[in-house]
DNA sequence: CGTGAAACCGTCGCCCC
DNA sequence: GGGGCGACGGTTTCACG
């Protein structure tokens, strides 16, 4: 199963490093409790095994300027395989896009966009995603506020598993 | 407007961080065309603005075990601002709740959760969301896969877009 | 904003368990 | 297998021009 190859000390490595992306090695060895060298051969293991896929600095998109968010739920007219991959390409060519999750249930695609005014948004919708080949049905949603965004994974809970599957071992 | 009070090397320093979070202050400045102290002073003025909000390793979930992931469409009985409140503070304590966006349209809120697996995400659907005060209504869609998931924003729109207002100074 | 210097850190080789 | 020690080169971060 998958992070069963993790120790203790991997895990409060990659919980740091989610939590404070610039910390240094020797900080972040003090933390986990262990010398800076192998500290920083695990998080190099742990980088090239994929747990870590890359460091990013959290920006503020409304200070940046970009002041509309917005959620779009895509139905497409044909779901074979090659007609999604399609679809996704275009998304990922797409800069105002961030996100695209294909779901289960009524609608195929949840997107979540940015821009910088409701109008850059509304060109964007009307003259590249609505008028996608392929596209179905758009239906939008914009972002009043967000109450939470936290990155990544939580590890309480993680822990909290891990601790249960080693009661039953 | 917001974003104005920034110059090119600020932005291309909010640009390589997002991409890079673990640059080293060196790099930055080398690439962003001055020497390291100046930069990392424009670094830390950025920091304490608020337009770099932390900096996160961007951990797989899956890899780590959480192998499902969930967009919740919330409706609530009342939209006052002071039950909206009580339910952002509980998305707030729910660990597995790792974003909380408050929408327009039908559906007041988009939840996006994580879990280790389906009967953790249906527990937590069924004795906490679902049964919470206010709840009106929750519909779930599971993600299939994700096509699409960079942090941030697309900085080639910004420079675009101060670009164009340059031009009509 | 750049230069120089001092303190700190990342990183390696080696030894240990 | 993993962890610790010591040392070198690079980096962060001052004070100052």
């Amino acid at each position: 199963m998958a992070g069963s190859k993790l120790d203790e000390i991997d895990r409060k490595i990659l919980a740091e490093l989610q939590a404070d992306g610039r910390m240094t090695n020797v900080e972040l060895a003090k933390r986990v409790g262990i010398s800076a060298p192998p500290c920083l051969r695990r998080v190099r293991t742990l980088e090239e095994a994929g747990y870590i896929r890359g460091y990013h600095a959290d920006v503020d998109s409304r200070e940046l300027g970009f002041e509309v968010q917005v959620f779009a739920m895509v139905g497409l007219v044909s779901q074979a395989e090659a007609d999604l991959s399609v679809f996704e390409g275009k998304c990922r060519d797409w800069p105002l896009v961030r996100e695209c999750h294909m779901l289960n249930g009524e609608v195929d695609f949840l997107l979540k966009c940015v821009a910088p005014d409701l109008s850059t948004f509304q060109s964007f919708l009307t003259e590249e995603l609505t008028s996608a080949e392929n596209v179905a049905s758009v239906k939008t949603s914009l972002v009043i506020r967000c109450a939470k965004d936290v990155p990544g994974v939580p590890f309480e809970v993680l822990e909290e598993r891990v601790r249960q599957l080693e009661r039953g071992l």
